[in-house]
RNA sequence: GGAUCUGUAGCUCAGUUGGUUAGAGCGCUUGAUUCACAUUCAAGAGGUCACAGGUUCGAGUCCUGUCAGAUCCACCA
């Protein structure tokens, strides 16, 4: 083995072991639960990301199982990203000066689909290099065909049980995407825009687009506003742009009387309150800008005009017109934007495709409610029943060409007789119903999220795994997609299974910079997951992704992290390559514990063991991969490691080194594997291993190799203090020290060590071992203030402790157990003390 | 406007149902070192757990309020 472990060397070699052995695929013992996750599916055309360095929490899991028996599934895939891949694509087509318009719909498909398809690998191989321990040959793609029929299905059944319509209704237009967006695709800006004030007939009102002024068709007041009390139901008559017009004055709760001058003009084609608005009143809506951003037919001379000319243009020729009251020029609101384009959200009536979603929210809030489902973490249960509490119908149409078409042909033979529209998977079906050329596709395809709702059940009845593995096991994704997907998956998958789609949501927060702040293009401080695995190693990257992150929570990733874990490999690897070193021609036996070190690392093992099970099984992996940590580094390597240099164990060694592979191997799979595959004795691999059992604990000789060690730190700090170099120690003969002697010589640096009856020097503070620290007076006098300093702290505490004692109630309320720990611990601390005043008093004579 | 989260060592963060003298990594200081590892070892300094009340024998942890920061939802014509 080299003398540094090189993560470059062996992870390419490594992966291809683990995929060539099938490994990946679920085995298991079939008794056993299964365990399966399915993939968040990744951007086909993307890169990799932090977020998808994410996922390790999912490997973690997922070898976990794996190892413990559990027919494990992972099930990766890749999404064809709607609207994302199809900005990207045409960006790619103007280069060459061309635009979508240049292809038919279904060209323009099969142009991005090569385009996707081709470079998808890119992004798998990334997933494969951070050891993603996936099954493969078990990916799927949002638009296989089989997917697709899938999707389909849903969409039928949705259709023939009343939960899919199509409908006039007010939406997110976008005129750069030339489609609609639900609400949670748009994002509100603040903004400062001048607000108008505007004569109609008897009345001013505030606007901030004047431009739709052609679409009013009512003008609203407060119900119980007394100054407007004599215009409601009227009708008024007013001086337009266009000439004179009506319009009726009606009342209603949305306006607000403390705004402006507490009178509204009602648009509803072309703002989401109006067209509420309207739909009480039953007002004509009027449209006045079209799904290109301008204006129409009916804006009279405005036609043509884009939004925001027309904005300018209304407002001067209002001011000509001596119909501009004032204009406030600062005032500041809020304006709907395209969260993925940037372009600013015209709300128009358009006819989508709409999902009644009430009765599918009923059951997901009680999947919750009830515990079938659990998030972590827990406060995330809250959010999402609020969120699925207020949803509206969910609209899943939309007007971009890359996407699942939506399987719908309408009726255009004229001939009353057949339905106006049908649902058909296949043209053909069209055809034979409403015969050659008699009909229309549907041009719209389904958003993103209504197809990807379905991933979980979609996948595994592709996969043929439905039966063993659905419901799944868990769903691991970020939580800034808590409403996007999860909520969405949880309600088409209980509507489509009848089952909720997976029992745990884990949701990981934010990676953020070293400083944590948020990771930002235009701040330059993006992290490049595969630049840091090409530095320090993916096993670092995992670690440092893991520990110290909690749920829900964001976390910092900085080069310090990722180093210091690149560090804990590398004292992985030279553990194992001391031990290997030392077991030489040894072949496999029973370990036997000796001495009292062997005792208490099995100990050790045996309680680590069962809290990192413990804290995997409960999501707690920072907690678990801190301990597997700990023992790799302060336990095995720092203690036990340096006594078995003085009695080794070579069995016991053997084992330590097997058993810290097995439970660092779910965290950091390459560096154990590499070790593990270096071992001379033949076994499968580590992937495939059996996770350890805890073994037998030795509480009573692991509290002795305690206290042999707190002596040994005594005397280490003692040294560091005097500056004192291998020193004499003089000791009063007990037999638990003396078995110890050669070890207490080596850790603590000791030079000779005498039996005596009365010691003199440096009393070692210690509550089993009278010994004393051979020490010149001169350099004794020197450590006087230390002393009193350390006195004065075991003074304090015993005082407090006394006080805890002499409380009357804390006695009689606090559990006996902890009354008693605080007697021992008084008795500990009474001894210590008195240990150093004699010491104290001793420098003083 | 509604809601949630965060505030713990110089930095980044842990801290399960309240219970040792509040932890880790990095950084800093001092020292060590042929014999697994300088990607090392030993030791140290550094915290009134944002602030103010309350509940309790006992609060970083529970409750109320205040301050500061972040996020989500809704949205004001």
């Amino acid at each position: 083995m080299e003398k540094a472990y090189d993560p470059a060397k062996h992870e390419a070699r490594i992966y291809k072991l683990w995929e060539d052995s099938g490994a990946f695929k679920p085995a298991g013992n079939p008794k056993k639960a299964a365990f399966s996750i399915i993939m968040p599916p990744p951007n086909a055309n993307g890169s990799l990301h932090t977020g998808h360095a994410m996922y390790t929490v999912e490997d973690i899991m997922i070898r976990y199982h794996r190892m413990q028996g559990n027919p494990t599934l992972w099930l990766p895939g890749t999404d064809h990203a709607g609207i994302e891949t199809q900005v990207v694509f045409e960006r790619e087509l103007a280069k060459d000066g061309k635009s979508r318009f240049d292809f038919t719909p279904s060209e323009f498909y099969d142009a991005v689909l090569a385009y996707t398809k081709n470079n998808q690998h890119n992004i798998i191989n990334q997933l494969k290099s951070l050891g993603f321990s996936a099954d493969w040959s078990r990916l799927k793609f949002t638009l296989d065909p089989d997917i697709i029929e899938i999707v389909y299905d849903t969409f039928r059944r949705l259709h023939d049980d009343g939960l899919v319509y199509r409908g006039n209704r007010i939406v997110n237009w976008c005129p750069r995407c030339n489609a609609a967006f639900a609400d949670i695709e748009i994002k509100h800006r603040e903004q400062i825009d001048p607000l108008y004030y505007i004569k109609y007939g008897p009345f001013v009102l505030a606007t901030v687009r004047p431009e739709t002024k052609f679409g009013d068709t009512a003008i609203a007041v407060h119900p119980k506003d007394e100054r407007y009390q004599k215009y409601i139901g009227k009708e008024i008559e007013a001086e337009g742009l266009l000439g004179k017009f009506k319009l009726k004055v009606i009342g209603d709760e949305h306006v607000n009387p403390d705004f402006g001058t507490g009178v509204i003009k009602v648009t509803p084609a072309h703002d989401p309150n109006d067209w509420e608005i309207g739909l009480r009143h039953n007002l004509e809506v009027k449209q006045v800008i079209g799904t290109d951003g301008r204006l129409t037919k009916l804006a009279g001379k405005y036609a043509g005009m884009s939004v925001a000319d027309a904005r300018d243009q209304v407002a001067k020729d209002l001011e000509a017109a001596g119909l501009m009251d004032h204009i406030e020029m600062d005032y500041r609101h809020s304006v709907a934007y395209h969260d993925r384009c940037g372009t600013q959200i015209e709300p128009l009536v358009t006819e989508q495709w709409w999902v009644k979603v009430a009765p599918l929210v009923k059951p997901a809030i009680a999947a919750i409610k009830n515990g079938d489902i659990t998030i972590v973490p827990r406060r995330f249960e809250k959010v999402y029943v609020d969120w699925l509490e207020n949803l509206r119908d969910w609209n899943i149409s939309r007007q971009i060409w890359w996407g699942i078409p939506i399987p719908v042909y309408y009726n255009a033979s004229g001939d009353t007789s057949k339905k106006p529209y049908m649902l058909f998977s296949h043209e053909n079906e069209a055809r034979e119903y409403y015969g050659d050329g008699n009909y229309e596709a549907e041009t719209d395809t389904f958003d993103t999220w209504f197809s990807s709702s379905q991933w979980p059940f979609a996948t595994l009845m592709a996969t043929d795994d439905f039966d063993r593995f659905y419901p799944t096991s868990v769903m691991e994704t970020g939580r800034d997609i808590l409403y996007l997907w999860v909520t969405r998956m949880v309600m088409l998958g209980l509507y489509r299974t009848g089952e909720i789609p997976f029992k745990t949501v884990y949701l990981h927060g934010l990676v953020n910079d070293a400083q944590g702040k948020k990771m930002s293009k235009s701040k330059g401080n993006v992290i490049n997951p595969l630049d840091k695995t090409a530095t320090y190693g993916t096993d670092a990257l995992r670690l440092a992704l893991t520990i110290g992150i909690t749920p829900g929570n964001d976390g910092a990733l900085g080069d310090n992290k990722i180093a210091g874990y690149r560090n804990f490999c590398n004292k992985l690897w030279n553990v194992a390559r001391y031990t290997l070193e030392k077991a030489g021609e040894y072949s496999p036996t029973t370990p036997e514990p000796q001495s009292l070190a062997d005792k208490w690392i099995l100990t050790r093992f045996s309680r680590e063991n069962v809290a990192i099970t413990k804290a995997i099984e409960a999501y707690r992996f920072s907690e678990a991969g801190e301990r597997v940590y700990s023992l790799l580094w302060n336990d095995l390597a720092d203690w036990y490691i340096e006594s078995s240099k003085i009695q080794p164990n070579i069995p016991i060694l053997i084992y330590c080194l097997e058993t810290m592979l097995k439970l660092a191997h779910p965290f950091a799979p390459f560096v154990t594997e590499a070790i593990w595959q270096n071992m001379p004795w033949p076994k499968q691999n580590l992937i495939v291993s059996d996770w350890p059992e805890a073994t037998k604990a030795y509480p009573k000789e692991s509290r002795q190799f305690g206290d042999i060690m707190a002596l040994v730190s005594q005397i280490r700090l003692l040294l560091a203090d005097l500056q004192l170099t291998r020193p004499t120690l003089h000791y009063v003969a007990n037999p638990d020290l003396e078995t110890a002697l050669p070890l207490i010589q080596q850790l603590a640096r000791i030079g000779k060590m005498s039996p005596v009856e009365q010691g003199s020097g440096l009393r070692v503070p210690s509550n089993r071992f009278t010994c004393w620290l051979v020490v010149d007076p001169e350099t004794l006098a020197t450590y006087r203030t230390a002393l009193q300093h350390r006195r004065d702290g075991a003074g304090e505490y015993s005082k407090k402790l006394a006080g805890q004692l002499a409380n009357q109630s804390y006695l009689k309320k606090a559990p006996g157990d902890l009354v008693r720990q605080t007697k021992d611990r008084m008795a500990e601390t009474d001894l210590l003390l008195s240990q150093l005043d004699e010491q104290i008093r001793a420098l003083e004579s």
